[in-house]
This record gives C-alpha cells, sequence and structure tokens, in this order.
DNA sequence: CTATAGATAATCT
DNA sequence: GATTATCTATAGG
C-alpha cells in the first residue's frame, strides 16, 4: 500500500471555488479504471466567467456544471473531442474545473492502444487527447467523481504550482487560471515564465 | 522549431 | 449561419 492509495480525496475538496481546487488538483492522481496518471496541467471556470459554459446560465449540455460538487462535467468539443471536467462549488453554483494534462503512470499500453502511439508525452498531453487515453465518453456526464471507475488520490507533498492564461477561449484571456507544473513535458503547453 | 488549415458536429445567435 | 474550454497533418524556416 502506498501512501497515495490511502490520500483519497473527500468530496468536500470539491466543495470550494474553482480557482483553489484547479491549483489544488496539481500533483494529484486521476485513475479512471484501469488507465491513469498525475494531474499537471487544470483550467478553472466559474458561474460569472465569460469563458465558461455556465456563464449563459444551465442549459442542456452544462446541467452538470449546475449539479454536486464532485461530479464529472464532460462535454463534446468541437465536434471530435471529449473533455473532462471536476464540478465545484458549495452549492451547485456551475463552476468546473477542466482536467488539462496528466503525466500517464498506470495502464500505459492500454492508453496506447486507445490512442494508438507510443510516445508518452502525446498520450495525455491535452484535454483531447487525455480523454481517448483514459476512455471518457460523454457516458461519463454526471457520474460522481467518489466512486468507480474514477479514483483521485491527493499529492503526498507540496509542489511546485504556476498559474498562466487559459488556452483556446477568447474571452476572459487575462484571467490567470491555468495551473500546471511548469517543469513537466506532458504540459499540453509551456507555461509562461 | 513555428504556423496554419482542415476535420467535424453540437451548441449558440 | 457562426462559434467552439481541440487535435493532427502538412508546409515552411
Amino acid at each position: 500500500m502506498t501512501s497515495s492509495d490511502t490520500n483519497k480525496l473527500a468530496p468536500e475538496f470539491f466543495s470550494r471555488g474553482a480557482i483553489e481546487v484547479a491549483h489544488d488538483l496539481i500533483g494529484a492522481t486521476l485513475l479512471v479504471g484501469q488507465a491513469g496518471g498525475l494531474i499537471v496541467e487544470t483550467e478553472a471556470y466559474t458561474r460569472t466567467d465569460p469563458a465558461s459554459h455556465s456563464f449563459v446560465g444551465r442549459t442542456v449540455r452544462n446541467a452538470a456544471m449546475f449539479g454536486a460538487a464532485g461530479t464529472a462535467y464532460v462535454y463534446r468539443s468541437y465536434g471530435i473531442h471529449w473533455c473532462l471536467n471536476f464540478v465545484c462549488g458549495e452549492n451547485e453554483t456551475g463552476s468546473a474545473v477542466l482536467v488539462r494534462a496528466l503525466e500517464p503512470t498506470i495502464g500505459l499500453e492500454l492508453m496506447r492502444a486507445r490512442r494508438g502511439l507510443e510516445d508518452a508525452r502525446l498520450l495525455c498531453s491535452g484535454p483531447g487527447r487525455l480523454c481517448q487515453a483514459l476512455g471518457i465518453t460523454g457516458e461519463y456526464n454526471g457520474r460522481r467523481l467518489d466512486q468507480p471507475p474514477f479514483a483521485i488520490s491527493g499529492r503526498g507533498e507540496s509542489v511546485d504550482v504556476r498559474a498562466g492564461p487559459r488556452i483556446g477561449i477568447s474571452r476572459a484571456s487575462d484571467c490567470l487560471w491555468r495551473f500546471g507544473l511548469p517543469t513537466s513535458p506532458f504540459l499540453s503547453k509551456k507555461l509562461p515564465p
């Protein structure tokens, strides 16, 4: 038994602001079924954030964002990819954290097979890539994160987390709500100095 | 190494 | 009809 096995995140971990949760998730371990890794990059989206799906209020697509903290919000991106979010907030506030990149550590061969790639750096370095590697689809939308196939363990030691502007958005691009391990080779994009 | 176009479909205006 | 919380392949320096 390793320390990460005994360090499962409590549901209350997500009952805070998305920015705080996004920061604290860096270095945590995400496991989905038989594949997973270390979370090295996240982004926060809040209810009053023009770049957030929840900004316009509750819709069919973003309903999960207004659900309980500690559930998954999975949506289709650019008609092709899936993206995985962790719903946050104390009162079903419509805030969430986008999981943007993992350092793959568990189930490498399974993820290689799903991605059709060998290079570990390309397996999970991006929200769409990560979902393909972990087998995440729209069926996971609204599922609880503290129950199988999900398992999330907190980081053991403190890590160096750096913030930067979010990627791929056209509004509120001045918010530094992207967080990551600055030295990780598994980021979807380098963080600014 | 950086830059850009194309894929592709649900969601939004 | 336009936009999009992306990725890949390809072309160019």
